[in-house]
DNA sequence: ATACATTTAAAACGACCGTTTGAATTCTGT
DNA sequence: ACAGAATTCAAACGGTCGTTTTAAATGTAT
C-alpha cells in the first residue's frame, strides 16, 4: 500500500482538524504533523492556509452541490412531467439528505460535512466568504424552485425561510453532540443520523410551509 | 458627564467587540484600548479574558432570561385558568421575542444579543459550555412547557426540534446582514427588525408543531 | 550519468497573543 | 495630612502563529 502524496494528505488532514476545530484554531504545525509532513508543505503547495482551505472546501462540496443540483432539477422534471407545482418536501430532501448521506460516499468522508457545518454559521468573514461563493448558485437554484412549490408566498418570505432552513441545518451538524447535553434522559443514544436528518427536513419543511 | 467606571468600559467594549468579531478573535489589547484602559485592567478587573467572557454574558443574559422564565410561566398559567393546554406560538414567543427586544431596552445595548446568537453556535467549547451554563435552566423550561403544548408528541422529538429552533435563531441574530448577498432584489431594505422576528417564530412554530 | 526541475527539510522571521511583574499613581478613611 | 488600600501603568515574558528563506534531497528527462 503506497501513501498517498504530500498534497493530499494535506488535505486529508486539513479536512479532519478543521471539522473537529475549526478553521481559525486549527495551526499549520498541526496540519502538517498529522500529515507527516513538513510545516512549510501547506505554503508551497498551497499559497497559504486560506487557499488550503479553498481546496479543501472543493474537492469535495463540488461534487456534493453537483449531486443536489441534480436532484432538485429531477424534481422539477417530475412536477413539470406531473403538470403539478414541485413538492416542497423533496426539495428540503434534495438539499439536506445529499449532505448527510455525503458521509457514506465513496471518499469514506466524515469530516467535510461537519466543515460545512461550521462554514455555513462561521463568523469569520474569510471562511464565510469562501463557503458562501461555492454555495450561492445552490442556493439561488433551490430558491427559484422552492418559489415554484410556494406561489402563495412572497419571494423574500420564502428566502429568508431558506436562511433559517440553513441555520437549523448548520446547528444540526455541528452540534448533534451536544443535544445530549440537555437530555434529561441519562441513557438516552445518540440519535441515529438518518432519524435525524428526517426530523430536520419535517421540521423545516414545515416551517417553509406555514401559512404566511 | 462622569465616565463609567473602567470595569463597565471593559465590559461595555468587551461586550462591543465580541458582538462584532467573536470571543477568540478579539484581542485584550482592542478590548483596552478601545475601554481606553491599560492592557493589563482586564486580568486586574476580571482575572482571565474567559472570565471578562463569563461577566459579559452575566450581565445582560441573567435578566434577560428571568424576563423569558417570567413570560413562559405566564402562558402557563393562563393556559391553566383557561382550562387549555398552552400555545406553542406563545411559548416560541416568550423564547424569542425578549431576546431581539432586548435590543431597545434601558441598556441600550444592541451587542448583547449578537454575542448570544455567536455564543449559541459556536464551535469553541469555552463560550459555548459558559453559554450552555447560562442558559440550560431555561432550555429545560420551555422544553417542559412544549410538552405539556405539544402532548400528541414524544419529548425527545420535542427536544430535537428545539435544537433546531436555537439554531435557526442563532443564525439568524448572527448574520441577517449577509442575507442579502442573495438577494437578487438590489434594492430591498434589510428586514425589519420586527418583520424578522415574526418570520422567525412563524418558521419554528410551525416546525415545532410538525406531524410526527 | 548529467543537468535540471520538483519536492522536502530545518531554521528563523516578525507579528500578535494572554498573562505577569513591580513600580507609580490615585483613592479612601482617619 | 497621612498611612494603607486600590488602581493604573509601562514593560517584559513565554508562547504560538503564518510565512519565508536557504539548502539538501529526490525525481526526471536526455
Amino acid at each position: 500500500m503506497t501513501q498517498p502524496d504530500t498534497k493530499t494528505r494535506l488535505l486529508d488532514a486539513a479536512e479532519s482538524l478543521f471539522s473537529q476545530q475549526g478553521f481559525a484554531s486549527t495551526s499549520l504545525r498541526a496540519i502538517t504533523s498529522d500529515a507527516k509532513a513538513n510545516l512549510a508543505a501547506v505554503n508551497y503547495h498551497f499559497g497559504s492556509k486560506e487557499t488550503l482551505l479553498s481546496a479543501v472546501l472543493q474537492r469535495r462540496l463540488l461534487p456534493l452541490n453537483q449531486q443536489r443540483s441534480d436532484r432538485i432539477d429531477q424534481v422539477l422534471s417530475a412536477a413539470t412531467a406531473a403538470g403539478t407545482t414541485p413538492d416542497t418536501e423533496a426539495l428540503v430532501r434534495a438539499f439536506i439528505e445529499a449532505n448527510f448521506a455525503f458521509r457514506r460516499d465513496k471518499y469514506g468522508s466524515s469530516a467535510l460535512i461537519s466543515i460545512v457545518g461550521r462554514s455555513m454559521i462561521s463568523a469569520d468573514p474569510v471562511v464565510r466568504d469562501l463557503f458562501l461563493a461555492l454555495i450561492h448558485p445552490l442556493i439561488n437554484q433551490l430558491h427559484q424552485a422552492l418559489c415554484l412549490a410556494l406561489p402563495q408566498l412572497p419571494t423574500r418570505l420564502i428566502f429568508t425561510r431558506l436562511f433559517f432552513t440553513m441555520g437549523a441545518m448548520g446547528h444540526c451538524i455541528c452540534f448533534s453532540g451536544i443535544a445530549q447535553i440537555f437530555k434529561e434522559d441519562p441513557d438516552s443514544n445518540p440519535e441515529d443520523n438518518n432519524v435525524m436528518t428526517n426530523n430536520l427536513i419535517n421540521f423545516v419543511t414545515a416551517g417553509l410551509e406555514a401559512p404566511c
